[in-house]
DNA sequence: TTGCAGATGCAATATAGTTGCAGAACAGGG
DNA sequence: CCCTGTTCTGCAACTATATTGCATCTGCAA
């Protein structure tokens, strides 16, 4: 936690336990994490659900964690700082989900676009992908 | 609620008092509303909030209407039927939500590359950017 | 090593959504 | 027009998710 402790740090926040096995667990995780999946992997002894909650939107608001939204109940979380821009697909049929990198993201026009239109400065976007997933495709074919 | 009333029957529903009421408060919204939005548009009697979840999900997956998901607590709906294909912008100062429809939505390149890649079949995506609105920046200058 | 701002645990509370059940509304058949 | 089975609705209980107040503890800078 030697990066991300000093990231803290810079912006002038401790650098507890809790916040740097947040960061660890979500960076060592191919995909966005729940808060719940994150306190599930925290090693004994587990902090208390509103800790890691705090120290989620603390992260969030600094910049180091992103949080995803994939129609779900709650919020999933990922890194943000590792400066890759990722994408999801989401199987609608068992709810698996997969990251992928855009070989170039090619939205920044549209957001050129949404400046002269709307007065809107864009900084972040989200494009999420629903289908089926190739083991339930197999399923429904069979039917 | 003639046209959405054919619709549900022809599927098999009734169109009931609420039904009817979800389609038309959602057909003359702009944006996307919560649950809570919709209940609070009915005309009196209002009707139970679990009467407004569960006929919510049913027109989803009847396909008349979609929810979107907006990085908030809880989900928004929107009708369907319409073939407009929309994204939105949602200032993060503020939480003003914007509409748009794109001139032309080019994401079907990278669905086909995901069918390819992944072996995902890909039935729907969504698009949202987030920023700052007109207001906001100007409050923003003014510091 | 000590002091203090800030972090944590715990419990209470809030918000979003779901479910079981009994009674009301409704559609179709006689 | 009424009976009958089906579906819908309201109500209340319940689950999951998230937030907050407060007393206590901890990281860290002097």
């Amino acid at each position: 936690m030697d990066r991300s402790a000093e990231a803290l740090r810079k912006l002038g926040y401790p650098a507890t336990r809790g916040r740097g096995e947040i960061l660890r667990i979500l960076a060592e995780s191919p995909l966005p994490l729940s808060p719940k999946e994150i306190l599930s992997r925290f090693p004994a002894p587990k902090p208390d659900a509103s800790t890691v909650y705090r120290n989620l939107s603390l992260l969030v608001s600094l910049g180091l964690v992103r949080s995803v939204a994939l129609h779900e109940r709650s919020r999933r979380y990922e890194v943000a700082g590792d400066g890759a821009h990722r994408h999801r697909v989401v199987c609608k049929g068992c709810g698996r989900i997969e990251s992928f990198q855009p070989r170039r993201c090619d939205l920044s026009r549209l957001e050129t676009d949404l400046r002269s239109a709307l007065g809107f400065d864009v900084t972040e976007h989200s494009l999420e992908f629903f289908g089926a997933c190739p083991d339930c495709l197999r399923t429904e074919e069979r039917r």
